[in-house]
DNA sequence: CATGAATGAGCCTTCATTCAT
DNA sequence: AATGAATGAAGGCTCATTCAT
């Protein structure tokens, strides 16, 4: 058997560099135990390589979760703002937004449940987080405007984004059916909620 | 001398008992460092005890988090019901809720943020914070009921409580701030939310 | 429920002293999961005492066990001496003692197996250890003597006495039966080469 | 560089890999000292590693117990099926093999000692040691075969090894010369046996 | 660029022992 | 004479990180 072959067969894969397929590998690796529920070594093995590898292409552990962060909102944000961009009525608007966000949530929820305790702890990775949320933001002001709703507040904007997200979650990790609640119906509050907010109605 | 004096050996040193100072110890030093910021001998030590102290009283590091969490939701939710009990019309009601889950997240921000993580990763604790998540549910149900509000939905109730704790969280770790908003416009907006919602509003 | 009650039970038995049902407590548990399978503070719990009452009566964990020890000697060892004091024909003596020897390593096995650990780790186990083979070794001349046998050695006499307490250990821990072996033949064994020395043959 | 020379890393210190030194240093510290007398970091440093690399070999302190035991059984054996192989008469035999258990039972003792009691007490090691005691009994009764002594039994050939066993044990650690016994007497007295057995006398 | 054995600080946990009452 | 909460040294084990090849 080649070494090659005998490293973890996730190797050969595409034309991706070592790095991105260490922070493939450390993204799913974090989503699914957390920060604290891995080890360097065990992403490396999962990216096919080495402990020592690891090292060669990030300072630390937090290193390459700030780089999992980023890959992923990068990634999703791109869809979220293709889906506002393809247009529409703001129904049709809000219902896609809702639902890629919710999308989002479920593919990544280990992920974010570890970022947010990271956030809470960890400076470096707190100004991260801050940047994207600032973002965020921005984004939903654009698409305030673009809808030609009311001017409204960046406080209620961000109250949203805040229901937005929590909600999401909350669907994403079972607390919600956990409540005895009928998802469809949640999601509908949901999506009034948003729609209510991008025709410029207080929210 | 009483039993309950003599209880105290050497250490007699406050009023309240072992775990208790235990517990308490544990609950400021996860709410500074979260869970993984910690450990059982730091906790031990700050309550001033000896590291083997603290296995005499808990099982584990999880098991106090579990016991912190435990009182620390006993403690303020009392609080809460408080508000809720001694009356007055909604928008009092919305208003001093508010403050009071505010003033909550404040001082826990640290301890929420690892819970939060801990819910998504560690079976016993999750079963143990949706248990309070029903009962805040059904605080809510009898809240609206209280106020004569239309009977509304559970799940717009869900909404709500999720706006509530995520945008709170959002004030008290400074997020708000961060994103250059006003503290008392986005603690407007959740008034305003609250209320419409207790008046059964289509929130 | 009074404080005698609450204690553990096995309290107010008999007239026996403190030291005495420590002691008593202590064999047990060593026979059981041996001297590191068990801590001071079960041993004085499973006496009926609190644990520092234990320190009151014993130095330390190698007191009591060197204290049940002598205690097991001496109760068992007088069992011994009154079946070879009986008297009868060298074929009854063998066979009672083998019986004899048999039982006690059947009771005791695990008390056994942690002593000679001790023994060969602890000088003081095992200055006291070595008293007792001497003892033994008396008692085996004395008995020889008696029956009119032969003088014989003392090494043929050593020999005898380590195939009789490592058969019966043997027997005693199941080894004997996990080989396949028939108890009853082993014994018989046994006993062939206990006669055969008491009557002065070449063993 | 060969891969062989490479798998070296920092630690090509002699010939041996790192489980192996390893095991050489635990069986080592084992007998001196006993099971409980020592600990896996000792057992690291005095192999000449860290405490972590312990764990990278080895699961817990037991494995590696286990994995000293087997090497000392492997190693041993090998030598003593030697000196049956070489042939001679009975009285040759007999003494080489006695001289033989005697040396390793020497060399052994604290070891020995140790292994007796976890016996009683794991059932892992239990299994491990009782295997070793089948391969000793079809060794004995190949030897008798060879020499074409008269069938003879199992149970006698069993007790004939627990005689060898204890007897040896007894030189080995002292309790001979403590019993004032000569040395050369009591292996005079066991070589005898050894042969009367190998013989298919009636030991 | 990759390897992977090795590192060692440090966390978790136990238990023999003490001492104020 | 007994209590039992408290002690703290020490052992078991992990994992982020390094480095010689």
């Amino acid at each position: 058997m080649s070494r090659a072959a005998r490293r973890g067969g996730r190797r050969a894969r595409r034309g991706e560099g070592t790095p991105d397929r260490l922070v493939a590998a450390a993204a799913e690796e974090f989503n699914r135990g957390g920060f604290h529920g891995t080890d360097s070594n065990r992403i490396a093995r999962a990216a096919g390589y080495a402990p020592g590898t690891f090292y060669k292409h990030f300072d630390d552990k937090r290193a390459i979760f700030l780089a999992a962060y980023d890959r992923w909102v990068t990634t999703e944000w791109a869809a979220i703002e293709r889906a506002v961009a393809v247009g529409g009525g703001a129904p049709e608007v809000a219902g896609r937004v809702v639902d890629l966000v919710l999308d989002l949530h479920r593919r990544w929820r280990g992920f974010r449940a570890s970022l947010m305790a990271l956030v809470a702890v960890d400076a470096e990775v707190r100004r991260f987080y801050r940047g994207q949320r600032r973002r965020q933001l921005r984004l939903l002001a654009d698409l305030r405007a673009r809808l030609g709703s009311a001017p409204g507040s960046a406080a209620a904007d961000a109250v949203l984004l805040f229901t937005l997200e929590r909600t999401c979650d909350a669907i994403a990790n079972g607390e919600v059916k956990d409540l005895g609640l009928a998802f469809a119906r949640v999601r509908g509050v949901l999506r009034a909620e948003v729609l209510a907010h991008l025709r410029g109605g207080r929210s």
